[in-house]
DNA sequence: TTTTATGCAAAAGCTTTGCACGCCC
DNA sequence: GGGCGTGCAAAGCTTTTGCATAAAA
């Protein structure tokens, strides 16, 4: 979460040469609440809710954009859709249960180690943004099969 | 890779009570020969290419069938469409280039440290079949932005 | 004024689904 | 023979794209 709520959007548009619109700013304002769990189509929605009148394409439209720009990163969770979150915010990763859909949020220092192993062994850089690991949570672990 | 080429698979499909048709011998051959790589449109192609008439759906349904029986895993490798495996094979994960979508195959046995991490702190456990790793490859992370 | 973004709508791409026929058991 | 699987085609959903208009710089 960016710490100054409006005028930072601005700036980081500005920063990296894109326009300024209210769509834009509304775009931003919802990734950076979103925490990095919204779908572009969440996100449409949320901007619906409050500010009627922004087409869906815009969303998308944007979202490449700002990832282009790098200023937000696109992180696969699903099987469809995406979700997108703001560069800078809160460093974590997600634990995706197959079976009931729960996210659970990891700080990024446990995988630390990871990232060493793989980049000493393959020279790969892991990507550190954002981590989708898919698994069974504690609970749905326990059902039956 | 399953040892014996065609009866394995038929055999497999017995064990799991599906009805063993032509269609989804040629598909579990094509899965096994693609090592975790193939995605559904792929599959359909290499199966066209050596048996006409195969519809995608059925591609789709049957990939559907044996996930659900557990026969095959799916992973989602890129943004858009996921890639399919069969249970059993040479356990690895990928590395997969953000940039030029080079996909590098790693041992399992480099996660088995994260994993019981995880399970340790979240009481979650990670899938262990098939794990995908976004980031840049040695070439690409050399490359200017 | 010039460039870039948006709204709108159509199109595209991938995946799912209903139905009737045919094959597997 | 009964039930499941397949082919076919249509529908569904998400995402992309062309164009004219509107807004930002």
């Amino acid at each position: 979460m960016v710490a100054d709520p409006f005028a930072s959007y601005r700036q980081i548009l500005e920063a990296h040469h894109l326009r300024v619109t209210p769509q834009r700013l509304m775009i931003l304002q919802v990734i950076d609440e979103g925490q990095g769990h919204l779908t572009a189509e969440a996100i449409g929605e949320r901007i619906s809710a409050r500010f009627p009148g922004v087409h869906q394409g815009t969303i998308y439209r944007t979202l490449d954009a700002l990832r282009v720009a790098g200023m937000v990163t696109e992180t696969q969770l699903g099987e469809r859709s995406a979700v997108y979150e703001l560069v800078g915010g809160h460093r974590h990763h997600h634990l995706v249960c197959e079976r009931c859909g729960q996210v659970t949020e990891i700080d990024d220092g446990l995988l630390a180690g990871l990232r060493a192993t793989i980049l000493e062994h393959f020279g790969f850089h892991a990507r550190t943004d954002h981590f989708a690991i898919f698994g069974l949570c504690a609970h749905c672990a326990g059902l039956p099969t």
